[in-house]
DNA sequence: TTACATGCAAAGGGTTTGCATAACT
DNA sequence: AGTTATGCAAACCCTTTGCATGTAA
């Protein structure tokens, strides 16, 4: 079976398109990208492309399974290949976006599945904390202000 | 020390009103609500009571720890109580949520100290997955399925 | 009489929809 | 011809901001 993405749309009924492509293109190259960012990236091929349109091939790219998108707390969700599987760590003080390898979740999953009946997803939503920068810096100003109290 | 709303807000040079005391109760009642769902109890008391000002309380509330939100997926983020600490399990099927022991998910915080050196706030963001109920459908369907197959 | 709080209207980000046009098959 | 795809504008939801008015210390 031919997996490429023209002959899987064909197969549908429906058309390859260059939007379609640069917009794939675009997930592929960005990592993890908003529909904004990913329309800027598709726009300095093809200036016209709408974003609009961009919405909608996300939209069908992600039916297909060929992406997916996450959302890391705030704002718009960011889309990746589907290939790309991992968890989102999100810090919420500095909002960096870092990535763990998924085999982390796997005991929570199985505890889900085990006592709470629910098949756990592992990518749709990031987890949410401090990163290790962050923290460093709390730590950091914690001694400061040690410091400072010891001298008064 | 006096912990009640009232002081809490005085000590910061801020005062109690009418409407801070109903947006917090409305978080009590409501268990997981949207702003929007606040403001709606909130406008059974007293009708006049602006959206802006639901808003407004929230971020304070959320700032005196009282309250916190949670990021469920799409759409609005829901308020609950600090003091009701639970991990919420998102249906992304049917969009039921659930909630669980925040216990669950200690060993992962553990494994994301240890080898990401990520702090894991553990009630911020939803898990994302399919519920009992639609597990079940699921599997309904795919013998049903499996009955139309063997009969043609 | 000064600072804080509210309501209202408007603007802002992110996303979807309706519709006419264009491009395939 | 008939369907699918696109671009554009408008509408939509959710949230924030500016400003005038109101209210409490």
């Amino acid at each position: 079976m031919d997996t490429s993405l023209k002959s899987t749309l064909h197969r549908r009924g429906l058309r390859m398109t260059p939007q379609r492509q640069l917009v794939l293109d675009a997930v592929r190259e960005l990592g993890h990208a908003t529909p904004e960012q990913i329309c800027t990236q598709v726009q300095r091929a093809a200036p016209a492309v709408n974003i609009t349109t961009v919405y909608r091939t996300l939209d069908l790219l992600e039916e297909l399974r060929l992406v997916r998108h996450t959302h890391l707390g705030h704002g718009a969700p960011t889309y990746s290949e589907r290939a790309h599987e991992h968890v989102h760590l999100v810090c919420h003080h500095c909002g960096a976006v870092s990535e763990a390898p998924t085999a982390l979740m796997d005991e929570l999953a199985d505890r889900l599945r085990e006592r709470e009946d629910f098949e756990l997803d592992v990518t749709h939503v990031a987890l949410s904390g401090r990163c290790a920068t962050c923290r460093e810096a709390d730590l950091k100003a914690s001694q400061e202000l040690g410091e400072k109290e010891a001298r008064a």
